[in-house]
RNA sequence: GCGGGCGUGGCGGAACGGCAGACGCGCUGGACUUAGGAUCCAGUGGGGCACACCCGUGGAGGUUCAAAUCCUCUCGCCCGCACCA
């Protein structure tokens, strides 16, 4: 027995002498067609969990399967590094900068990838909170601002109390802060905001384009974005020079209009009320419900409570007076913040309606039945006739929904319109650790943009972190006190800083280009590379992250900063990494560390259990025998190679002019291995079942190495070994690279192309079919590879098993399938 | 409530509508050993003396010569959204 696998001391050799050799270095151009292969970069959280190295693994066999197919792949890696985390820790431990420990985060960090062996192009490392980054940042908010997209106003928004900052809509989560599950309130602040609800066409109607995307994810954008077709309706408030507008998805049912309803937030409550004598208790209930939390406010179960105004107004259909009334269910941030109630035929309407005894008007008519207001117990949404519907009495309610839209437009009352629930992406966060957003406020010039020729707005180092609910920003006079770039007077900086989910929305394009001074990136390299061609990542960022990517793409496109309108051609969606059945963390206390798997396996092993455990779309079982399994399996490896040493690299070797018998099976073996790993990773995505075919290829070379050694041509084995080794090497780079070498080679393994499959090998002589009766298998035989249908039927009539089967039936039909098998249907 | 996904051995998981359970783990037996938690060989869905045969992919129907796979209904679990007018 010579050397046994010692993983310690070959992780560590390849690791060097990769980076020695700059293997993963790769030029902007080439005369090799590009591939770029992108994983999600990680937040520097301190280290590396099992869910990261799912995710990079499944992404370095891509990018080394992609190298060795021929392609010049693009495969970077950065930091997401601003964020709320490094600050906490700062205000938690005095001491540490959130700079220093999210720099010390992204050292350890770096230092696990590089022991994973995964492929990177160190030379493009970024980091989202260094000023050669975030100028960029900055220069990309100015380019919106620019056009338009960038704003401020006042709104009701999201403010998570425990961080201390407003959040966009996409990261509240069932009426809690996605990042610490503190119950979200409502504020009304002056906030910038993204105008992604001008893209929302768009951004819905190009899901379609996106071929190489889950479904699952493009339903989640098509739902998040939530296109509603309608109308919008004006109602004259009675008596005062007022008018509400609603929007309906129904103008079918306006003239089933009892009751008008505002948001409390609406802004004409208080003009409705004025002087009335329900003025306090309006006041008071208006009060209430903004102060209740999005969890309390929104919540299904949540009683629906009204008021009315003592007010009413004037229905543009039929001159009817119905009451206005605020309640607690009418949303502000969505269409008009007012709504009409058709109880008759909108459940919400009709149980709100019989709990303040509204009346209940019928305009649909289902065909062959009828309604009764009195009697019915739900709302009919259904389809029908008009009634009670004046003019439009008889016409089909569908065609109605055009009909009143249109003469609702001609009167001036209304007019057809699409409602988004997409709303705009707030950018603005009340935190320290972020990029500043680039504005100045001057007392005579207003609102003014940085100049570019400014950028960066630094970020000051010398701040006090205090758990006091600001930003440290806003108490550092000299990143507040500045001097107005129009004028030259005094002015203000704005202190709030970006969502790191703007940082984190074209990383993908500084990619191409990280150290460049002048440009966000180099427009020739950004056309040559980008749009990414695979993406991997956790489905969480299903809406967030990749819409806001989706957004910023077609918006640079618009300006003309790019070609591409879409960033990402195909996405895989990771599942997770589960122990014991539930999601690895802390407070569950079952958690796999990363460190402790590749100090006690090594590298290759880690990653083929979890390229091995599971398909990359489903969760993943953490299975500690399993690890030990594939661990035994690079030492079978090991054993069956090492020992070879150059033996087989010699001239001596010559290739046989025939293959039969075991020299043939085995190298069908080969071959099939190499075709079915090769269509495994490539068309599927299945590196557990690819894993499973070389695992079948080493147990294959095992038989043939038993075969006495007169019957066996070297030639073959070598086939096998070098073919073993090169379909490995994705999934296990350092023991290949070591037995690639061992065995006379001369470079990189990962420099090898990949191997190509002899469709003449695969052929089999002869094969089993099976015989089946009434479709239950019966028999099986041998026979000719290439035969056809009908020779087939006639060789399984003519044996003996299927004579004494069928024996005194009637045979009505018989199926005969090449390749596969024969079914005898019999009475 | 709406939308999506998933139910296959003891476990992770395989199966272009065509042999259910590849591969791995675990388990059982054997070999080699001072030893075995190393390695190698054999077996391993259930029933059954059986290499006959029967049953078997959450459940009930259906389509088909043939269904884990397609269709309908149903149960269970998971995920996303959730008063969106």
């Amino acid at each position: 027995m010579k050397g046994r696998y010692d993983f310690k001391e070959i992780e560590a050799k390849c690791q060097k002498a990769w980076s020695e050799q700059d293997l993963y270095s790769v030029p902007d151009f080439s005369d090799r067609p590009k591939y770029y292969c992108l994983e999600m970069f990680p937040y520097p959280s301190g280290k590396l969990h099992m869910g990261h190295v799912r995710n990079y693994s499944i992404g370095d066999v891509l990018a080394r399967f992609k190298t060795m197919q021929g392609f010049n792949v693009l495969h970077p890696m950065g930091w997401d590094a601003f964020g709320l985390p490094a600050e906490n820790a700062a205000i938690k431990h005095g001491a540490l900068h959130p700079a220093q420990w999210t720099y010390d985060n992204i050292d350890a960090m770096r230092t696990q990838l590089k022991q994973l062996g995964i492929s990177y192009d160190w030379n493009r490392e970024v980091a989202t909170c260094h000023p050669g980054y975030y100028k960029w940042t900055q220069w990309l908010f100015l380019q919106l601002y620019k056009q338009g997209l960038a704003y401020k106003k006042k709104a009701a928004v999201n403010w998570c109390p425990s961080c201390a900052t407003v959040l966009a809509n996409e990261q509240v989560k069932e009426g809690t802060c996605e990042r610490c599950k503190s119950d979200v309130q409502k504020r009304e602040l002056e906030q910038w905001f993204f105008k992604i609800t001008d893209y929302a066409d768009r951004l819905l109607e190009d899901l379609d384009k996106l071929e190489g995307w889950p479904d699952k994810v493009k339903i989640m954008q098509e739902n998040w974005i939530g296109r509603s077709e309608g109308a919008e309706i004006t109602f004259a408030v009675d008596g005062m020079n007022e008018s509400m507008t609603v929007f309906t998805t129904r103008p079918d049912t306006v003239f089933g209009v009892t009751y008008m309803v505002l948001a409390p937030e609406h802004p004409l409550v208080e003009k409705l009320i004025e002087g009335k004598e329900q003025a306090g208790k309006i006041r008071d209930f208006v009060k209430t419900v903004r102060n209740q939390s999005e969890i309390t406010r929104t919540s299904t179960e949540a009683e629906k409570i009204g008021l009315f105004t003592g007010a009413y107004c004037i229905n543009p259909v039929n001159d009817e007076k119905v009451p206005i009334l605020v309640a607690n269910y009418v949303l502000m941030e969505y269409g008009t913040g007012a709504v009409m109630g058709v109880p008759a035929h909108d459940q919400r309407d009709f149980e709100f309606a019989r709990k303040y005894n509204l009346p209940i008007r019928i305009v649909i008519q289902p065909e062959g039945a009828e309604l009764d207001p009195d009697t019915m117990t739900e709302a009919y949404d259904g389809e029908g006739l008009m009634v009670n519907s004046g003019a439009f009495n008889g016409t089909p309610n569908r065609d109605g929904i055009a009909a009143v839209t249109r003469f609702l437009e001609q009167k001036g009352l209304g007019r057809g319109r699409v409602n988004y629930r997409l709303r705009d992406w707030l950018i603005s966060r009340q935190r320290y650790w972020g990029a500043p957003i680039p504005i100045v406020y001057c007392d005579k010039c207003g609102v003014v943009p940085v100049p570019e020729e400014h950028l960066p707005v630094m970020l000051p180092m010398d701040v006090a972190f205090q758990p006091t609910g600001r930003s440290p920003l806003e108490d550092h006079p000299g990143f507040v006190n500045t001097s107005c770039p129009n004028c030259g007077g005094k002015a203000r900086r704005e202190t709030d800083t970006m969502d790191t989910f703007m940082c984190s929305s074209w990383y993908y394009y500084r990619y191409t280009s990280p150290r460049d001074e002048d440009n966000a990136w180099d427009h020739d390299k950004v056309r040559n590379w980008l749009p990414v061609d695979q993406y991997i990542g956790g489905v969480e960022h299903a809406i967030l992250h990749l819409l806001y990517s989706r957004f910023f793409t077609k918006v640079l496109k618009d300006i003309n900063l790019i070609d591409n309108d879409e960033p990402f051609t195909n996405l895989l969606t990771q599942g997770m990494v589960l122990k014991d059945g539930a999601k690895m963390s802390k407070s569950k206390g079952n958690v796999v560390s990363p460190e402790d798997i590749v100090a006690a396996y090594g590298a290759d092993t880690a990653r083929l259990f979890i390229l091995f455990a599971s398909p990359p779309e489903r969760d993943l079982e953490w299975s500690d025998q399993g690890v030990e399994g594939c661990y035994r399996f690079l030492n079978r490896v090991w054993r069956l190679v090492e020992p070879l040493g150059d033996s087989l690299s010699g001239n001596n070797i010559n290739r046989p002019a025939t293959f039969v018998g075991i020299n043939r099976d085995m190298r069908r073996v080969t071959h099939h291995t190499v075709k079915k790993v090769t269509e495994d990773i490539d068309k599927r995505f299945n590196f557990n079942t690819a894993v499973s075919a070389i695992m079948e290829l080493v147990n294959a070379m095992y038989q043939f190495r038993e075969v006495p050694e007169t019957d066996r041509e070297p030639w073959v084995m070598k086939e096998a070994v070098d073919s073993l080794l090169l379909l490995l090497a994705p999934f296990a780079p350092h023991i290949t690279e070591e037995l690639w070498a061992k065995t006379g080679h001369q470079g990189s393994i990962h420099a090898q192309p990949w191997p190509a499959f002899d469709p003449e090998a695969i052929v089999e002589d002869e094969i089993t079919i099976v015989i089946q009766i009434n479709g239950k298998v019966r028999d099986r035989m041998l026979v000719p590879a290439e035969i056809e249908a009908e020779a087939m039927k006639e060789l399984v009539m003519g044996q003996n098993r299927v004579k004494e089967l069928t024996e005194g039936k009637k045979v009505v039909k018989v199926i005969a399938v090449p390749g596969k098998l024969v079914n005898i249907v019999v009475k």
